[in-house]
Order: structure tokens, then C-alpha cells, then sequence
DNA sequence: CTTCCACCGGAAGTACCGGTAA
DNA sequence: TTACCGGTACTTCCGGTGGAAG
């Protein structure tokens, strides 16, 4: 047992190394969901989403705007930027005006979505309960009572309307020809550029009144925007000057993802810091690289329910012998795990089903292949390491039992 | 050219859960 | 209390199909 005194020194020496790190000095700079105060070659973006909804301060509908970009060439923090200064100048002038920014990835379902718009609009509704139409119904009062220009961000739409249909763009929009008082605004947020083919034309016309292109970073342009914010982020000599251009390329060579730059940047920081290492070094970007892959893989296998995690461990296995797999050597091997175990099955229906939300997930990689005579199946392979995916379903007890054959 | 395998994937429905409204 | 809500996980049924084998 350690003594009192020197478990004290202990804390004392752990807490004020946090506090005084050699590495960073505001790591919050590098976050993803900080909001810069400018945003280096967007301005031509930002200028014409600033112009489409600056006429809302003088009670006027602004148009719908159409904002498509690959992740991570800054739709989000721009849509979030020209709403902060809007809300800044309405309170200022005592606009009427309500801004709100719904991401539909985290408020996954139409339900959710209404339900915080109605909370920016200060109504509170119950999280579930209620039918979608009583939500329709309350937003409807609320804009009307407020009589507010409503303007509504909906990022990351394709998910949305992949999951659910284009009913809840359709509805928002058709609200206005009701409102007497008070006006509704959408700015749809997209990185998937055949969706609006797959939306109603009605849709399609009112959404797309205007809209805006973000267009991927090239290298040379992420290392600027990674050079400005580690100026202020990183202690000066803290990086080494291959760093900054080496997360460029690797975020380049992924379609220009600023997040994912500045995502690599702050993790190969906090890399080093824990090491006690006195620079940030290309191996600490290597390191991160590893590490940002590991921990999102495991969040979502962690996450999934027992069948899911069966049918990916019988994946796991059959790839392990083959290098490969098809759906009915999964099934098969999937219905032995079961057995072993003495739990019910599910269907070859469903199996099919949870192998495409795997792949959807950016876990495994299956296609539709047809193999002639001996029929059309999905080739599976993995996306991913490994050693993440098994690390993630051990921590599932029922599943640790069963992993070693 | 036709056949036919081994699945694919749409549609509709069931069961359950955690919740609200009246 | 009863009736109903949405979301998730799953089933049942079944028509559809690319392309090697014949």
C-alpha cells in the first residue's frame, strides 16, 4: 500500500501534468464540433447562405436552400456559423426569427426530428407517445402562435429519407400554404448527391429553390485549415513539420474529409501527450490513424444486438478459413454458434437483412454475386481489422462462451 | 438457347417495449 | 384503467434473377 502522503503527490502530479500540457494549448480548436469563427475557402458558400436567409430579418420566407457536399467539406459548421450570426442580429434588431439545426443521423426518425423543432420553438413534447400527426398538429400552432420565420436545418437528409421516405420534407413545406402567420424554411443538408432523383417532384422543386455546392478540400487546402488551427491549438514546436501535411494527404486521399483531418491531428496530439513524448511525430499520426479505425469499429459492433453480433462472428470465422464467404456458409455456421448456445434462431430472411446492415455500417463488404449454375448469393469480405471487431464481441459474455469454435 | 441454383429483397404482418392521453 | 403510439426486431410468403452448365 502506498502512503498517504505519496498517493497525494501521486494525483497532485497526474492532475497538474493535465493541466499544464506540453502539447496543446486548446485542444477544444481541434474538436469536431466546434464552430470556427471563419472558414477558409468557404466564403463564396457562406456569403450566398448568409444573403438567402439574411431576409428573414425583415419577416420574409427566405427560400429553401439545397446544400450538397461530401462529409467533411464544411456544410455543417457553415450552416451552423451563418446561424449563430443570424440569431445574433435578429436578437439585435428584435427579429422574430427562429434558426434551428437538426442532425437526422442522431434524431434518426421523423418522430424525433419534429420533436426538436418543437423544443427550439420552447414547446416540450414527450419522447415517444404521441402520433406523428399530434406533432404536425403542435408545430403548426407553435409557428402560427409565434408567428416566427422558422428556418430548419436538416443534415445528413439522405439518411432520413433513405430510412423513412421524403414524408416529413413533404409536410414541412406544405405547412406554409396554411400558416397565416409565420413561415417555415428548410435547408436540406446532403452528402449524397443522386437523392433528389429518389424525392417526390414537389419535393424536389420547393427544396431546391436554391442551392449550394461544397466542393471536396484539396490537399494544399486542408493543410492551410490545419495550419490555422494548430497555431492556435498547439504550443509552438509542439509539431514536427511533416505532421500537419501527412494528416492532409490522408484525409485528401479520403474525399477531402476536413473532420477527418483535424480528427487525426487532435488524436495524434493526445497520442503524444500520453506518451510524455515532447513533439508530435508522423508515427503518432500513424498511431492515430490505427486508433480512430479501432474505436469506431468497436462502438458499433459493441452496440449491436445478440443476433447481429452472431452473424458476424460466424462471418468472422468463415473468412478466418476462406478468405471469404457467402450468405449460406454464414447461415450455416451461424446456426451451429446457436445451437452451442441454446438460444433461438433467426431466419435466413433476417440473416440476409443484418448482413447488409453490416455492410451498410462499413463493417463487412458484401455484393450481390451470381455464380451461374451454382446461383446468386452475397459475397462477403471484411472491411475492417480484424482483431477490432473480435475485441468488441468478446465483451458480450453470452458470445466470449462460444468464440473459440 | 434454355435451365435452374441459391440466394436476393419487397411486402405485409406479428410481438414486444416503453411511453402518453383521457 | 384502456386504447393507442412509434420503434425495433423479427417472421412468413414469395416473385425475381445473373450467368455457368448443359
Amino acid at each position: 500500500m502506498e502512503s498517504g502522503k505519496s498517493q497525494k503527490d501521486l494525483f497532485e502530479d497526474l492532475f497538474s501534468k493535465a493541466l499544464q500540457s506540453r502539447i496543446f494549448i486548446n485542444r477544444e480548436l481541434l474538436s469536431p464540433d466546434y464552430v470556427p469563427q471563419t472558414l477558409p475557402f468557404r466564403e463564396e458558400q457562406l456569403a450566398k447562405l448568409a444573403s438567402i436567409l439574411s431576409v428573414s430579418l425583415k419577416n420574409e420566407r427566405p427560400n429553401n436552400v439545397f446544400i450538397y457536399g461530401l462529409t467533411g467539406t464544411g456544410k455543417t459548421a457553415a450552416v451552423k456559423l451563418v446561424f449563430k450570426k443570424l440569431k445574433e442580429k435578429a436578437d439585435e434588431i428584435k427579429a422574430n426569427v427562429v434558426a434551428v439545426y437538426v442532425n437526422t443521423r442522431q434524431k434518426d426518425t421523423e418522430y424525433r426530428v419534429l420533436a426538436e423543432v418543437l423544443d427550439s420553438l420552447g414547446v416540450k413534447v414527450p419522447f415517444t407517445g404521441l402520433s406523428v400527426s399530434e406533432l404536425y398538429n403542435r408545430l403548426f400552432k407553435a409557428v402560427q402562435n409565434k408567428g416566427s420565420i422558422t428556418i430548419v436545418a436538416l443534415d445528413e437528409i439522405d439518411y432520413l429519407v433513405k430510412k423513412h421516405g421524403d414524408d416529413l420534407l413533404y409536410r414541412l413545406l406544405r405547412m406554409n400554404s396554411e400558416l397565416q402567420r409565420g413561415k417555415i424554411t428548410i435547408v436540406g443538408i446532403t452528402n449524397d448527391l443522386k437523392l433528389i432523383d429518389s424525392l417526390d417532384p414537389r419535393v424536389k422543386s420547393s427544396l431546391g429553390e436554391e442551392e449550394i455546392v461544397f466542393p471536396p478540400y484539396d490537399a494544399e487546402q486542408l493543410k492551410k485549415i490545419l495550419e490555422e488551427r494548430a497555431r492556435l491549438a498547439f504550443r509552438e514546436g509542439a509539431l514536427s513539420p511533416e505532421v500537419i501535411p501527412l494528416c492532409a494527404a490522408l484525409a485528401a486521399r479520403e474525399h477531402g474529409d476536413a473532420r477527418k483531418a483535424l480528427d487525426l491531428l487532435r488524436t495524434a496530439g493526445e497520442i503524444a501527450e500520453r506518451n510524455n513524448d515532447e513533439k508530435v511525430e508522423t508515427r503518432h499520426v500513424e498511431m492515430a490513424r490505427n486508433q480512430l479505425e479501432h474505436d469506431t469499429v468497436e462502438a458499433i459492433v459493441s452496440t449491436l444486438p445478440l443476433h447481429s453480433k452472431l452473424i458476424l462472428l460466424a462471418t468472422l470465422k468463415i473468412i478466418e478459413e476462406k478468405g471469404k464467404a457467402t450468405t449460406g456458409e454464414v447461415y450455416s455456421k451461424y446456426l451451429d454458434l446457436v445451437k452451442k448456445l441454446g438460444i433461438e434462431y433467426i431466419t435466413s430472411r433476417r440473416a440476409t437483412d443484418i448482413i447488409s446492415e453490416l455492410d451498410m455500417l462499413g463493417i463487412l463488404d458484401a455484393r450481390v454475386t451470381s455464380r451461374g449454375r451454382y446461383g446468386k448469393t452475397k459475397t462477403i469480405t471484411l472491411q475492417t481489422s480484424k482483431e477490432a471487431v473480435l475485441k468488441a464481441l468478446l465483451k458480450d459474455e453470452l458470445i466470449g462462451a462460444v468464440i473459440n469454435e
